[in-house]
DNA sequence: CGATGGAGGGTACTGAGTGCCATCCGGGCG
DNA sequence: CGCCCGGATGGCACTCAGTACCCTCCATCG
């Protein structure tokens, strides 16, 4: 039921726009009655995003589970590989519904919202991770934006691409600049020892930025 | 005639809730026309954020009438601190309509979109800025996220104490945090050249945090 | 003086979302 | 077998936000 609504739905709103539909074709297509829509999905909106009511529980669900032993910054950035695999795995109707939220500005404010709640999940889970630290709440805030930001950047760059490309890549890139900003990298795979990567720097004196913007413009120059 | 309407609905929302108040009853009591504000507010969230499309227009202009001399971040980091201006401008409006949002989920989702805009305003100029840089339009997103959140826990932990602490205060410490960690500490003197960092890097398929980490345990090591 | 154009007002309509009640159906129980 | 009961569904009527269209008023200008 849940399904044949989503499947008119979309069927529609593809054809002839999402604000050009109204809920009564789409039960009109889906041979059920209008009170039943409802049912299954609180407003409109809804049926756009079938399946983030679920992932954002399974998500609260990993970072609860979640104990000391994980690192918080690497243990929400796999939070956030999560939701990249949502997509990922239904990367038709993934495309499809970004092109939707792209063009329809009702649904681009109800994907904010839900894109909140995945960030505030992530922030109350560093504030706890955090509580003590001079300004935890602030590193928790501006971190989960930041991991937030940077999977979205992956996702979107991945959406336009029409699903082609390799979205875990990108977003493991997305991430690792995320975790080179705010420390601690991550716990190494095993494999890769130090040895993979040495680095003479000469003036110790100097400040971080320059060292990483020597190295950047070291590995662009091939 | 906005003031009207504005005073008139806050009175209402203050009174009997966002909710349960009609455009009806504000425009009764305000004394127009229904039509009336619908001319002035193209919504009824809209008039709970009357001033938000003046203030972004004004950031917008203030990032493009920004040169090459100012540093991307720090720019950003003062458009931030206009903003906080607006709210600290009319302490007690800024506070009631925190009180209102927060407790009106619509009203949230509204801000939601109103804050979104700024960081894409944030996010194109820090891409035009960055543009050539690896990863440019990453680091802008991540950057305009980043700046964001610290803007609004300063502004929000103020908001909290009902106008009383020091803004510019918390502002400036939450978007030091964000400067630390995202680099250029400061515009550098000048008498700071490449030669003063030497970088060697073997096994150039090695990702860039493990890079980075190797580099900070260099450092750390003396 | 009349024409014009912009600001406000009024009316009727569409469409989302809600409340309420009728209906249907499958299973347990006397 | 008939009854009942609870959950799922359909139908209807209502509220309210937002829009289209047209009217009035009034100030300014020729």
């Amino acid at each position: 039921m849940r399904e044949a609504l989503v499947a008119a739905a979309f069927r529609l709103f593809l054809e002839r726009g999402y604000e050009q539909t109204t809920v009564d074709d789409i039960v009109a297509l889906a041979g059920v009655g209008r009170r039943s829509f409802f049912r299954y999905f609180p407003s409109k909106e809804d049926v756009v995003f079938p399946d983030h009511e679920r992932c954002l529980a399974d998500m609260t669900a990993f970072l609860a589970a979640s104990g000391e032993e994980h690192e918080p910054l690497a243990r929400v950035c796999d939070a956030a590989r999560l939701v990249m695999r949502l997509y990922t795995e239904n990367p038709a109707f993934s495309v499809q519904r970004y092109r939707l939220t792209k063009q329809v500005p009702g649904l681009r404010a109800y994907e904010l919202s839900v894109v909140w709640r995945y960030e505030r999940a992530f922030a109350e889970y560093l504030r706890g991770r955090f509580a003590g630290r001079p300004d935890g709440t602030l590193r928790a805030d501006v971190i989960a934006a930041a991991v937030v930001a940077a999977h979205n950047n992956a996702l979107r760059s991945w959406l336009r691409s029409d699903g082609e490309g390799d979205a875990s890549d990108a977003v493991d890139r997305a991430l690792g600049y995320v975790q080179s900003a705010f420390g601690e990298p991550a716990p190494a795979s095993p494999a890769e020892t130090p040895e993979d990567v040495v680095v003479v720097v000469s003036r110790r004196g100097a400040p971080l930025w320059r060292v990483v913007q020597e190295i950047e413009s070291t590995l662009a120059r091939d």
